[in-house]
DNA sequence: GACCTGCTGCGGAATG
């Protein structure tokens, strides 16, 4: 670690400090800081370079922002000086012209540009470079000011870029002529999703109005996969990305899981009636809730009254069940309720006074909250995490895990995870106890600094139809060739070939008996907008690339039971669970979005059921098996943790799944493959599309009526058959709508885009080759 | 059977 001068003009200054303008060298100084921390030195030489695209990797409010902008800001007064000083008014060669918006910084949250804002503006204050926001809650007019005198920083979402572009398409290169340096705040938080191809093309798109590539410099939190994150910030040039992690906090770590079973609920006793901070009364009364909850809420408020702390529940359902425990066991203790929710759901303001309440650290306050308060919205690092419920991936896991721990404090973290009671007829996967053994998977996974990788490899078909639009809505106008080279030559559309994209453009046209409307050629070959086209661009919504929730209408026996949000294939036979029931789907419209069920026989339904939208990996099913074969326990369980591992591990062996992958159940089969849900989802269509009947827990999958033995045929036959054309077994699986713009798409563009964003064949005909290689037939 | 994110221009009313 590096120190800086004492003083403004003396010292032995760190080699990065000697290189910024003296007047931020001045700012640094007036700051008080006493050194750069480590990124902030390592990210000066190649950021004030200006000539490559960085990524700088550093915990939460590590400083990353300051790493970036000290340099970005040198650069931007020694440009006005040599403008001022050694330039005539017709001698501006090689220099960049004075006009023009310098910076472009992009975040993901509005609430993050309104931080950053109040950073920035007080370091540009003193330096006369003015700083802008743009995004949907500031004013107009502060937007046709940057329109018009485009200068300095410009902090805007991808939502508002795009909407500067469609609205003021034929300015967009004098705004951004004098454009320095592109930056990408929570870089992370767009890897692999249609926000993220968004701003990838309209990064494109801004370099191509300016007719130069301008550099890019991406903020991100320390997640593992930087390879991922430099080809996400440069396409198709992610190896010439300067990759820089912070060596700071290797900070101590405290772990531990606690387990939980539900029990009979008659037995839980009632807490009684109780008086609130308010004087109020309250029922306090835990009968209706499932005793693992009460357990657990007991526990949260032990161990972390007193102290502020994070507390994830996976849903929003969950947060507001436990806030209202935990609220309750205040007033019954007669002590002020320092527990506040925050979730999506919730009103601004609500979720404002939370995070004005964490900020306040002059009285204790927990937050429970869904993945809301995981990214890095200012409120300070917190006592301890709880995470109740298994993690969904690792890479949240480590991303919550971040909030923990002041500088010099050890991070602590606490998983609540609960399993049913078991009984004779249980599902395997309760009695294997996968909650409990898919969490301490993902523990040691962290503790081993392994991430999921982003989702790659998707075609984004429904964010190139919003791009396409959009384009033709900037220029007034587009060729045919001039959209794809500007869309599809590189970047995140370029896996769309030349037919690809003239089939899509014939589906954005209308075919006979499909009019879409959206847009039409013009007799000079131009492409235009339809009617259909130009009301979807000029309403508002268009800007945003990823859509609401898109959800169902389930419907039985001519009544409707609810609404289920579609991010998994459900085909037609499978078994699902709604309202406490299971249910056999006879038929899924995909384009009514309805789904219509019957009652379905059948034991007990299993609680674990792989965990709604993001895909487990392959590797944490795989340490799953691995932790079921091995004898150790990990010293971080505690007793009811180590009990419960100890049930699985010995169904595990009772069930013979050590050599065994088939396991009769009544008249069906469990298919247990061990690997991540993106395989056991494409070799569940390809057991429906050999005739099988098929429905998938995630963990396992139900052949419903057929013996081990024939399912073991079925799978020979297809290792036989060899690998099909992923577009082709796309073709089977009937929701196939779930991006923006998909419904425009004909029948063989979904089956493209769905095979690409959903399916590994080549996958899961290993998976087959391996079940056959591994099985021993009993019966 | 999860969670999260974002958004323009205009008309009219209220205020200075």
């Amino acid at each position: 670690m590096t120190s800086l001068p004492s003083g403004s003009d003396t010292g032995a200054a760190s080699a990065a400090f000697e290189r910024l303008h003296p007047r931020i060298q001045r700012w640094v100084w007036e700051q008080q800081w006493t050194e750069l921390r480590d990124i902030q030195e390592r990210a000066a030489e190649p950021v004030l370079a200006g000539d490559r695209d960085v990524v700088i990797s550093a915990a939460t409010a590590s400083g990353k922002t300051e790493a970036a902008f000290l340099s970005i800001c040198s650069v931007l007064l020694r440009d006005r000086e040599a403008r001022e000083h050694t330039l005539g008014p017709g001698d501006r060669t090689g220099v960049l012209p004075a006009g023009g918006v310098q910076v472009l910084y992009v975040s993901p949250l509005k609430a993050l540009i309104n931080d950053q804002f109040g950073r920035l503006d007080a370091m540009c204050e003193a330096l006369d470079i003015p700083v802008h926001r743009w995004h949907g809650d500031v004013a107009g007019s502060r937007k046709s000011k940057v329109v018009r005198e485009p200068d300095g920083i410009l902090l805007i979402t991808p939502e508002s870029l795009e909407a500067l572009l469609i609205t003021h398409g034929t300015h967009v290169s004098r705004i951004f002529a004098g454009l320095r340096y592109v930056v990408i705040d929570e870089l992370h938080a767009f890897l692999g999703s249609e926000r993220g191809a968004q701003l990838q093309s309209l990064l494109n798109r801004v370099e191509l109005a300016v007719r130069r590539r301008v550099p890019r410099i991406g903020l991100s939190a320390t997640l593992g996969d930087m390879a991922a994150a430099a080809e996400h910030l440069r396409p198709g040039g992610g190896h010439q990305v300067t990759i820089l992690v912070s060596t700071d906090g290797s900070q101590e770590l405290r772990l531990q899981l606690r387990g939980y079973e539900k029990t009979d609920p008659s037995l839980a006793k009632p807490h009684g009636e109780a008086t609130d901070a308010d004087g109020e009364t309250v029922p306090a009364d835990d009968a209706d809730t499932p005793t693992d909850a009460v357990t657990i809420a007991d526990d949260l408020f032990a161990l972390l009254r007193g102290t502020d702390n994070l507390v994830f529940a996976n849903s929003r359902r969950q947060v507001e069940e436990y806030t209202d425990l935990l609220a309750r066991r205040c007033a019954a203790a007669r002590v002020p309720n320092e527990f506040v929710p925050h979730h999506g759901s919730l009103s601004k303001d609500l979720r404002e006074d939370a995070e004005a309440r964490l900020k306040d650290r002059s009285v204790p306050v927990t937050a429970i909250c869904t993945s809301t308060l995981e990214l890095g919205i200012d409120i300070g690092s917190v006592t301890s995490i709880a995470q109740v419920g298994a993690p969904h991936t690792v890479a949240s896991l480590r991303q919550r895990l971040g909030r923990s721990g002041r500088r010099g404090d050890p991070a602590i973290l606490r998983l609540f995870i609960s399993e049913e009671s078991v009984s004779p007829q249980t599902a395997p996967p309760d009695a294997l106890r996968a909650q409990l053994v898919q969490s301490i998977a993902m523990v040691e996974l962290l503790l081993q600094r392994w991430n999921e990788a982003p989702d790659s490899g998707g075609l984004h078909l429904s964010t190139l139809i919003q791009q396409l639009l959009s384009l033709i809505a900037q220029h007034g106008g587009v060729t045919p060739r001039e959209a794809y080279t500007t869309l599809c030559s590189h970047g995140p559309f370029s896996g769309v070939s030349t037919d690809m994209f003239a089939a899509l453009l014939r589906a954005l046209a209308g075919e006979p008996g499909k009019y879409n409307d959206m847009l039409m050629q013009a007799s000079d070959g131009l492409l235009l907008l339809g009617t259909a086209g130009e009301r979807l661009v000029g309403h508002y919504s268009f800007y945003a690339a990823f859509r609401s929730p898109q959800e169902y209408r389930l419907v039985a026996h001519g009544r409707q039971l609810g609404m289920l949000p579609i991010d998994y294939p459900v085909l037609i036979g499978s078994l699902i669970i709604f309202g406490g029931r299971r249910w056999k789907v006879v038929d899924v419209d995909d384009r009514a979005k309805l789904i219509e069920l019957e009652r379905s026989s059948g034991g007990k339904p299993p609680a674990f059921t792989g965990d709604g939208g993001a895909q487990v990996a392959d590797r944490v099913r795989q340490e799953m098996l691995a932790l079921y074969c091995r004898d150790e326990v990990p010293a971080y369980l505690d007793a009811s943790a180590v009990r419960l591992l100890g049930q699985g591990r010995a169904n595990f062996t009772a069930y013979g799944l050590a050599d065994n992958r088939l396991l009769r159940l009544g008249s069906d089969t469990l298919l247990f493959g061990w690997m991540g849900d993106r395989i056991m989802g494409t070799l569940a269509v390809a057991l429906t599309s050999a005739g099988g009947d098929v429905s998938n827990d995630g963990l396992c999958l139900t052949v419903a009526g057929m013996a081990p033995a024939d399912v073991f045929e079925m799978l020979d036959e297809l290792a036989a058959q060899g690998p099909p054309d992923p577009v082709g077994l796309a073709a089977i699986v009937p929701t196939k709508v779930a991006e923006k713009h998909d419904e425009l798409l004909t029948e063989p563009l979904l089956n493209a885009g769905y095979a690409s964003r959903s399916l590994d064949v080549l996958g899961a005909w290993k998976l087959i080759d391996d079940l056959l290689a591994t099985q021993v037939l009993r019966d």
